[in-house]
DNA sequence: AGAAATTTCCCACTTTAGTATGAGGTAAAA
DNA sequence: TTTTACCTCATACTAAAGTGGGAAATTTCT
């Protein structure tokens, strides 16, 4: 909850910056409109995005679960717990899952390639692969992405 | 990705009508650099959150499917045919599924890696993927596969 | 508050994957 | 008997993937 007002936050005062700035500006003709709505719509776009991101970020995750019944094609968190895989390590999973690459997992969690790198190595070393088409057959079958 | 592009070219239409809309009405001096900021603002978070709500849900094709007989995990050679996927190429495919690396397939089949190397790379051709994660979810998709 | 676990990111490498192109061999179809 | 489609293999690269070690920032737990 947080990091939602600060974000807020830092949007309406980016808003209000930009304010003053087209303001002070506009009198001296230097700066066109264009640009600074131009400017303005980059941000909130990206706010958005990052926005949505987050949210998407704070999905629950325990579900006390039950280990029986025919669950079809569902997830077992018990599975990954048992694992010891993190959530971030089952999401860049399940991205791997769907064939993405690690720069497209990277862009599409909005991280650097790096972290995933980090995050596929230590998912290998969990499911104990060595390759990301092994920790696909895996994971498929130990349920753990559908 | 052409979807991308095509939403991208919407957006900045929709700067350009915005900027058109802004100056006509600036001179009139009714509409104030404000409300003009704040609207584009506004426009392009939704959007920005559009965006990313669209990329989340894309993900998930049709699957059409089930021309006959519930066949239930096997392989639908139709598929393989309509692909123009060769005996060889399905070989190594399915060898693929499993989360052999190039060299293992090669083995496995008595091929040298090369061989592999050209098989895989004509799949990817016939499957429109680029990467083998890709090729394999692909495949399993379409059935061709188990 | 402090400790422990997560998450994020880097750098420097090593190893696989994947691309492009060419080419010899075989077997079936025209 | 050509042609055609496959299968095989190779070389030379380019591009990803994966490893190891380190480290700072956050979050979560105690």
């Amino acid at each position: 909850m947080r990091p939602i007002i600060i974000g807020f936050g830092l949007m309406i005062l980016c808003l209000l910056v930009l304010f003053k700035i087209a303001e002070v500006n506009f009198i001296k003709g230097d700066v066109k409109l264009e640009v600074i709505v131009a400017i303005a719509a980059m941000i909130f776009f990206f706010v958005g995005l990052y926005f949505n991101y987050q949210q998407g970020k704070k999905r629950e995750e325990p579900t006390p679960q039950q280990p029986e019944t025919g669950t079809i094609n569902t997830i077992d968190y018990n599975q990954i717990k048992k694992l010891g895989l993190t959530q971030r390590e089952h999401d860049v999973l399940v991205k791997m899952a769907t064939g993405c690459s690690n720069q497209e997992i990277a862009t599409a969690l909005f991280l650097s390639e790096s972290t995933i790198k980090t995050h596929v190595s230590n998912i290998f070393f969990k499911l104990d692969v060595k390759r990301r088409t092994q920790a696909v057959q895996v994971a498929r079958e130990l349920k753990i992405v559908v």
